[in-house]
DNA sequence: AATCGGTTTCAAACCGCTTTGGATATGGCA
DNA sequence: TGCCATATCCAAAGCGGTTTGAAACCGATT
C-alpha cells in the first residue's frame, strides 16, 4: 500500500493525504481523520525511500566505528554507548548508521558519508589529541558532536565528555590522603585525549603535594584484562612496588587484581586499585557495595547527551556548537584502604 | 555534482553515463573511461537515497539489539558481533542500521524496517527457545539470519550458531576425566536459547558417567561478573562445594574468580573453572596461554558469517536457508587442574 | 448577481537516480 | 546498393513521496 492508492481508495488526491498525514493545518479536520483512519486501517507506512529523496534529508546519523588495525580492538565501551543513543534516535524516528571501518579509512568514509547522503550528521568516537576529523567534518560540513574532546583542536566544535582531568586528580588525591605515595597510573593508550587527560590530572594531584611522578609506575597501552595484569606485575616486582593503582577502565581493574592476587596481595589492604567505571550494563562494578572505588560516569548516559545534541544540530546548524563536561562520581568501593605500614 | 550535471559537462544523457558507471557492456570503453575519469574528478557519488528509490532496494541491513527492559543489560558480545558483521557490509557497499529498542517493541519494529523499507534483510540477535522473530519475520517476508536457534521453531530458517552442547558437554567431560565430581553450572539466562543448550551438554556428560546433577550447583542468570561471583560463594558455602565451575562467559568466570580467591582459594589448584570464552577482544582470554580453560567460538567470525549469509539470501530469496554451525575449541588454560583430595 | 477572502483540494513538478523502449549510426554481406 | 544485425546512445517513464502554484468551493459582503 502506497500513497497513491491510498488516496485513490480515499477519492482524494495524493497531496491531500500526504497533507493530512503530516500534519499540515491546510486540510479539513473531517478528512483528516478519515485519512488517518484508512491510513491505520490498511496499515500505510510511507515509504522512507522516497521520504529520504523527497526531503533531501537522511533521517539517519552515522556512527563511524574505528577499528585499530593492530588490535582489531572494538572500544568495550561501544555498545552502552550505542544503547544510550539508540533511544535517542528511536523517539526521533532517525535511523542509526554504522560504519565499522580501519581506522585509517576513516576519512574516506566520512566523505562518502557526506556526498552519498547517508546521513545527516555523525558521532565522533574516540578522539585523539590530535584529531584530524573535525576539521575535515568543519570543512565537508557535516553535522556532528563528538565523544570526548580534542585538545590539539583549536575551533569550537561540540562536544560531550567526562572531566577525566578531574575524576583523576581526585582520585589521585584520595589515595594520597589515605597515606600512599607511590602511586601507580595504568593508563589508556596516550594518544587518545582522555587518557592524556587522566594523566594531567593524577601528575596535578601528585605535583599539589610535591611528590615527583615515577617513570617505572607509569603504564600506557589498550585497556584490557592482560594489559592490567601485565602492568601490575611489572610494578609490583619493582624493588618500591606501588601501595596503589589507578586503573582506565573496569577491565584493565580485573587485571591488575588478577596480578595482586597472584602475588598473595589482598585488594584493599595490601594494595589499593581505583578504576574508572563507565557504567556498562554488562560490567556493573558491583551493586550496593562497589567491587572498586572508582570514577564513574555513565556512558550511556554520554550516548543519549551526545544523540541529543547533534539532532538539535542537524535541526538548527546555526547554533553556536553546544558542550557539555560530565562530572565522574568518586565511589568508595571495596578496593581501597590506608596505605600499608 | 549529481548524475545530471555531469552528464551535461560531458555532452551525454545521464543514461549512458549511469550505465556507463555501473558497467553495462552497452557502452563505447572510450566513453566508459571518459565517464570514468570525469566522475572522479569532479568528485562524484551518487546519491544513496535517489539510487535506493530508483532499485527498491535499501542496500542496508538492520540488526535489531534488544534490551531487556528490566536490567537494561547489552549483550556484551554485541560490539563484536557487530565488528564482524561490519566488515562485510563495508565490502559489499551496505550499510548497516541499528535498532535499539526495549525487547517488548521488538516486532513492532521489525514490521516497521519492512513496510518502511529501511532495510532489506535483519539479523536476528540472542533468539529464546521460543522465538515468535523467526515466525514473524517469515510472515511479512523479510529476510533474515538468526544468530544463534530457536529449539522451538519447527519451520527451516537460517542461522549461524556455536555447537553449544557439544562444548559444554566436552568441557564436562574434561572436568570429569580430571577427577572432578562436583561441578557447578553457572549459566546465562536459561530461557535463552543458547543457555539451554549448554546445560543440556553438561547434563549429557554427568549422565554419561552416571552421575546425578545437583540442582545447588546449577545457576542461571544474566551474565554479568557480580552473578558469576554471587552463585560462586553461594557455592562454595555449600557443605560439599565444586571443585569445578563451569561458567557461561569470561565475565561470569571473572566473578567465579573473585569468590574463589576471596576464600583464600587458589584457582587450578582448589578450585578448576572452565569458560565459554567469545573472543571478545578488548577481552581476550590471555595470550600465548590462556587465563582460564575455555570453550573458545569467535563471535567476531559468526558476525562475519552471519552477514555473508544475508546478503547471499538478499540476492537470492529463493536459496534453502543456509545454516552454519561452528565448533568450539577446547582450549587448555591455567584455571583447571586435577581434583584436590 | 458579482466579488471577495478564506478554506480546501488538486495537478504537476521535483528529488536524483535506474531502466525501458526506441533511435541512430556503423559495418558486413548478399 | 539495400538490408539487417550490432553497437552505441538517448528521451522519457518510472521509484513514492513532498511541495509549489493554482483551482474550486464556500459563505459573506457589496
Amino acid at each position: 500500500m502506497n500513497l497513491k492508492e491510498l488516496a485513490t481508495k480515499l477519492g482524494l488526491s495524493p497531496t491531500t493525504v500526504s497533507r493530512a498525514l503530516n500534519g499540515y493545518p491546510e486540510v479539513n479536520e473531517a478528512t483528516r481523520e478519515r485519512v488517518m483512519a484508512a491510513a491505520k486501517r490498511h496499515n500505510y507506512r510511507p515509504n522512507a525511500r522516497a521520504i529520504r529523496l523527497a526531503t533531501g534529508r537522511a533521517m539517519a546519523v552515522g556512527h563511524v566505528i574505528p577499528v585499530a588495525t593492530r588490535h582489531e580492538i572494538v572500544n568495550p565501551i561501544f555498545a552502552d554507548f550505542i544503547a544510550g543513543a539508540g533511544e535517542t534516535y528511536s523517539r526521533n524516528d532517525y535511523d542509526m548508521v554504522l560504519s565499522v571501518v580501519p581506522d585509517e579509512d576513516e576519512e574516506d568514509t566520512y566523505r562518502a558519508l557526506r556526498s552519498k547522503g547517508n546521513v545527516d550528521g555523525v558521532i565522533v568516537h574516540a578522539p585523539k589529541m590530535e584529531d584530524r576529523r573535525i576539521a575535515l567534518l568543519h570543512e565537508i560540513g557535516l553535522p556532528f558532536v563528538v565523544h570526548g574532546r580534542a585538545s590539539g583542536v583549536t575551533l569550537p566544535y561540540p562536544w560531550v565528555d567526562v572531566n577525566n582531568r578531574r575524576a583523576f586528580q581526585r582520585a589521585t588525591e584520595f589515595l594520597l590522603d589515605l597515606g600512599h605515595r607511590h602511586i601507580a597510573l595504568v593508563n589508556g593508550l596516550e594518544f587518545m585525549d582522555f587518557a592524556m587527560r587522566r594523566r594531567a590530572g593524577y601528575l596535578d594531584a601528585l605535583a599539589a603535594r610535591g611528590i615527583a611522578p615515577d617513570p617505572a609506575l607509569m603504564a600506557s597501552d589498550e585497556m584490557t584484562e592482560v594489559s592490567g595484569y601485565r602492568a601490575a606485575t611489572r610494578m609490583l616486582a619493582l624493588p618500591r612496588p606501588p601501595t596503589a593503582f589507578l586503573a582506565a577502565s573496569m577491565i584493565s581493574g580485573m587485571g591488575i587484581r588478577r596480578a595482586v592476587e597472584e602475588r598473595g596481595l589482598k585488594l584493599g589492604r595490601d594494595v589499593s586499585v581505583i578504576i574508572h567505571d563507565d557504567d556498562l550494563s554488562y560490567m556493573k562494578n558491583g551493586e550496593d557495595v562497589p567491587i572498586f572505588t572508582a570514577t564513574r560516569s555513565s556512558v550511556r548516559d554520554a550516548g543519549r547527551i551526545a544523540a541529543e545534541m547533534l539532532l538539535g544540530l542537524i535541526a538548527r546548524p546555526q547554533d553556536p556548537p553546544p558542550t557539555r563536561l560530565l562530572e565522574a562520581d568518586l565511589v568508595i568501593g571495596q578496593s581501597t584502604g590506608p596505605a600499608p605500614r
